[in-house]
RNA sequence: GGAAGGUUGGCGGAGUGGUUGAACGCGGCGGUCUUGAAAACCGUUGACUCGAAAGGGUCCGGGGGUUCGAAUCCCUCACCUUCCGCCA
């Protein structure tokens, strides 16, 4: 949720800032004119509400000095009824008015590009390089087949289409791939790793953004009105809702992985070949929770976090900036790690590193008491630290030998008891 | 699932209808002392919100009710603890 304040004392600028993403001035407005609204009933509440407080202290007074109290009384239940009617046009206000604040994105930070979808993302660097082996590159399906990892139809008679069974090596694999990450974050980052739900209430999902806007793309049990979550961001950034953290323990890094569910509803046969993209995944997330001042400093920070595990592994990527339009609903910058797959030919994201300023936070209502004594509210960020469907694409696909076997990089090969290759079936 | 007790500020813990926004302790902040630190002592210290300010309002697990007035009484929901039942 952006800050009230900013539309009341800088509309003009703070709807400029938000044009860039497509956000409505009527939007704006509506909210602006809500607040207004708002404070003039409250104003006029709280002085009704003085009045009475003041009448009551006296009527305890005559009353307790034997004097006659009924007028009074009957005068202030008249004050009382008239309360009672603007705070109910209060609370309707408020109520619109937070359901408008949460249809607004965060503010985009000023130095991110202009631009309403992926086109205008920019480049910032490639890490590590590709050149095509001298034989006949596979795709993952095909790789996945020599190997007998993958098994989709028997996934749909499970389930439905998008949720893949993986097996054997293939299982092994990715199993290496969540401890390895874990470890390098726990371990070389100074990360605490958390094995959170993997099914939370509304109001995490609301903390978190994905409610009220994104509904259609969660799994909902309606029983009990929980929710699967669509990645560890939501139990990890509402581990510190409604609470109050101490500045001397900032930055706090989380860690945590869980698999993650979602419905995909936007995006039905875009890229849905095999592993790309499916409604069921694991993912290794990354929550951080910082100072003020530091926020933009902890994204870099966070993206190089979220780099080390390709590196680690031998990959090539590249790191994008995202543009206005292209970037999450909450944050306020953006980079996308993307890995090659020499055998789809294309750029596979595995990871989205934002920092949310202080948005989540006040959704969140997640704040601490800085040195100077002062209540504030953090700022979070998060990265993927990976996701695993693609990066098992990307690796099978750079690390493929010409007799079919693919080479396991060797920091994975500790979690795989010493296993160098994943070897075709016999 | 059944029964009983509980839920108060950053933490612990008083408080059962009228200057209680809340004693007391811890922690935090400022100071005295000290070469420095610790200890001791003194002072200070809740959050949110309306307001230019003065000042006002709201908040004692959530929601609703009784009352001129509720942390205090009633209803309801959630959670915690203990006992019983069931169960991986």
């Amino acid at each position: 949720m952006i800050d009230i304040k900013k539309l009341r004392d800088e509309f003009e600028t703070t709807a400029a800032a938000l044009a860039r993403r497509g956000v409505a001035l009527a939007t704006l407005e509506k909210a602006r004119d809500l607040d207004a609204r708002r404070r003039s009933l409250v104003g006029e509440t709280e002085n009704l509400k003085a009045q009475r407080n003041a009448a009551s202290k006296a009527i305890g007074k005559i009353a307790k000095e034997g004097g006659d109290i009924a007028s009074a009384k009957e005068e202030m239940r008249k004050v009382g009824d008239r309360i009672a009617e603007i705070d109910r046009e209060l609370a309707a206000v408020e109520h619109d008015l937070r359901e408008t604040l949460l249809m607004i994105p965060n503010i985009p930070a000023p130095e991110i590009p202009t631009g309403m979808d992926s086109s205008a993302n920019v480049v910032v660097r490639k890490v590590g390089e590709w050149k095509d082996p001298d034989f006949k590159i596979l795709d993952h399906m095909a790789i996945g087949e020599k190997l007998g990892i993958f098994d989709f139809p028997r996934g749909v008679k499970l389930t439905g289409t998008g949720f893949p069974i993986i097996l054997g090596q293939g299982a092994k694999l990715q199993r290496a791939l969540i401890q390895y990450m874990l470890d390098v974050h726990c371990q070389t980052q100074g990360y605490t790793e958390m094995l959170p739900p993997f099914v939370v209430n509304s109001d995490s999902m609301t903390g978190t953004g994905q409610l009220p806007k994104f509904a259609e793309d969660l799994y909902h049990c309606q029983i009990d009105d929980f929710w699967l979550i669509p990645t560890a961001e939501v139990p990890v950034t509402n581990y510190f809702r409604d609470d109050m953290l101490q500045a001397k323990d900032l930055p706090i890094k989380l860690t945590a992985y869980t698999p993650c569910f979602r419905r995909e509803a936007g995006s039905a046969g875009k890229m849905t070949r095999g592993m790309l993209r499916v409604h069921q995944f694991d993912k290794v997330e990354m929550v951080n929770f910082v100072h003020p001042d530091t926020s933009f400093q902890q994204l870099e920070i966070l993206v190089k976090e979220a780099e080390a595990v390709l590196t680690g592994l031998g990959l090539h990527f590249r790191v994008l900036q995202l543009c206005s339009g292209d970037m999450g609903f909450s944050a306020a910058k953006c980079y996308d790690l993307e890995l090659w797959a020499p055998g789809e030919q294309q750029w596979l994201e595995v990871s989205s590193c934002s920092c949310f300023t202080d948005y989540q936070a006040r959704r969140l209502n997640c704040r601490f008491k800085d040195s100077d004594g002062k209540t504030k509210l953090v700022h979070t960020l998060n990265g993927s630290g990976v996701a695993l469907p693609r990066l098992m694409v990307a690796l099978l696909e750079q690390h493929q030998n010409a007799d079919g076997s693919v080479t396991i990089p060797e920091v994975l090969r500790p979690y795989m008891n010493g296993q160098e290759k994943l070897l075709p079936k016999a």
